[in-house]
DNA sequence: GCACAGAGGGAGAGCGCTCTCCGCCGCTGA
DNA sequence: TCAGCGGCGGAGAGCGCTCTCCCTCTGTGC
């Protein structure tokens, strides 16, 4: 197409010689500073769209040591990247979607962008670490997936501005959103009680996570305020097939069950899974009611009951949050809980 | 916890100062330029370490003309984004998912960064373009959601690196990756008819939409070899609901109904569903067959037999021709086609 | 008439890096 | 012995911007 030469794009030198001021003034122009003449001012405006000038974001950084732009960073255990060379059992899980679609909501209005990072194994923790440093990023909301994760340390250590998207595994200085899991739990817990069931069993997720074991406990407590003291409960990973499998030992353990909570909607699309081909019917013979409120609930038939956790909203507060940190770094340490809310559909 | 004053860090003067050389000396160590010397090699890393310098990246951005970092962009319809402040629908969809997984493993290796671009209005798309022009990228991989986009074009036409997903739909002087969707559909097709089906319909996409055209074409072009000339179709927009719909008006078209193409694995799922309801054993009376083999087609019960598209393989070819294109501007515009297979499970 | 305030705009330093140019040094060949 | 050469390292310009300093110019008060 075009075979002419790379037109090297107009500097702030270049629209000031067509507006016919000083390079000062122009950017003073184009960062709204100080009181310049009005006249002046629109003269310069003329000449950045006449030369089509954009601001060139290296050298604004180099000195402002702004970068404009925020990171999510997605730090996982080294096994599973592994395993998974496209890490596609997260990128696919609607978690990520949805924390995607949340930090972009408040993000696409300020103009602030968005880098992702990923961080696998601990050399990776610490060139994230580096490259946050040095000018990739002015923040990071920090996605952690395993319990026990160093790198909030890390970041909080660098004096990085960071906010984690749910509780850390070990408590850390560093500001972060989360859902009330045990309420949400709980409400899952009242709800199974007030439809009838009497013998109920959990399918939990991973006992050293956080969002697991304050569902698991919100929901036991519940339980026993009715007089319910154990429920028999099998562990599970988050996972469409751990939920079959768990789903299939509780109920040979306690063959009479006829309500099951599931940590996550995926699990419960599992358990129905699985008394589908045990033949008990959803949710007549067995109540069944899940977490999260994302897309395999409304997937599922019967579709889901569960409790909505609002990760939209909570995504685009942990934004919020970075942004006021980054602003201002003198900014308290602090953490934004939501609340859940019950999503009644077939399936409970 | 620190309330010592911000540590400013380390340049290439310091590090050079500790290591007794020159900042040239430096920089050309930690860039592996040119013969030096091995001792003083050793000497600089050494200091580099002990000082703990990580390169300014605005700095170097600067004088290097590059930035280090590819852009993943998507662009969508205004429509669709007023009606979603999350573009949850979209995020949300395993297709985002599989393309980021996809992008980040080739990305991950060679040290460049990823930043995610949303480019929904008009006026988005200008400023993308000039984010783009002065130093967010080096180049963009473009997941673009509507056909008649002018965003290709404006990129192309602003001589940015690009790499589109997808064939476009206005023919545009940009290198592409696609999967062969003709023939993944002769596939469905050839399935359906060795199984026995007579009579099978469609439930396609858009009507303007390239993957949408392709396959309909291709499942048309085989059916029509096995002298099938007329192939009864309804129009999607590849969500759940819409398969589930399709497929109730398919069958009040055409009761006797025996087979039915879905053009994505979520209509195929709603179909499925409505099968269920109208109770019409899959596949013994009717048989499903949906396509892109993603998380809906294990999730579904029964599994989903598709046609496989290796989005990810796709997301990473696609970086790599941007990359090469990135590294020589002079690379021609070429177009990589991948090849689908067919995944039997359990819907036909 | 003059000091002074205050606002507007220009000059120029400097952010941290890369890269060209050049000089030094030790070696080779005549 | 000396020009020539090639390898290695230093000096310094300059990438495009922001921001401080300072100069100029107008308007005000005494």
């Amino acid at each position: 197409m075009s075979t002419s030469e790379v037109p090297r794009s107009p500097t702030l030198e270049d629209v000031a010689q067509v507006a016919g001021v000083s390079r000062a003034t122009v950017s003073r122009v184009i960062n709204g500073v100080r009181n310049v003449d009005p006249e002046l001012h629109e003269v310069v405006w003329r000449a950045v769209n006449a030369t089509g000038y954009v601001p060139n974001r290296a050298a604004r950084s180099l000195v402002t040591r702004r970068t404009g732009s925020v990171a999510l960073l997605v730090s996982d255990s080294e096994d599973h990247s592994v395993n998974d060379p496209f890490m596609s059992r997260f990128f696919t899980d609607p978690y990520f979607g949805r924390v995607v679609g949340g930090v972009l909501s408040v993000l696409r209005p300020t103009g602030v962008h968005l880098a992702l990072m990923l961080a696998g194994t601990d050399e990776a923790r610490v060139k994230v670490v580096g490259d946050l440093r040095q000018g990739h990023a002015d923040g990071v909301v920090i996605l952690s997936l395993h319990p026990g994760d160093t790198l909030p340390r890390l970041i909080a250590d660098a004096g990085i501005p960071a906010v984690l998207f749910g509780r850390p595994a070990i408590p850390t200085p560093i500001s972060y959103v989360d859902v009330a899991n045990d309420r949400g739990a709980a409400m899952a817990a009242e709800h199974l009680i007030a439809r009838g069931c009497e013998r109920i069993g959990i399918i939990s997720g991973p006992a050293d996570v956080p969002a697991s074991q304050d569902r698991l406990a919100g929901f036991r407590q519940a339980m026993a305020r009715h007089g319910h003291a154990y429920i028999p409960c099998v562990e599970g990973n988050f996972t469409l097939a751990s939920g079959e499998a768990g789903m299939r030992k509780l109920l040979a353990e306690e063959p009479g069950l006829d309500g099951v909570f599931a940590l996550n909607d995926l699990m419960a699309q599992g358990a129905v899974h699985a008394l589908r081909e045990l033949d008990r019917a959803v949710p007549d013979e067995v109540a069944v009611i899940g977490f999260d409120d994302s897309t395999p609930a409304l997937a599922a038939r019967p579709t889901l009951t569960t409790v909505r956790h609002p990760m939209e909203d909570m995504a685009a507060e942990a934004v919020r949050l970075l942004i006021a940190r980054i602003d201002d770094p003198s900014t308290r340490v602090t953490s934004v809980i939501f609340e859940p809310s019950l999503v009644v559909r077939h399936s409970a």
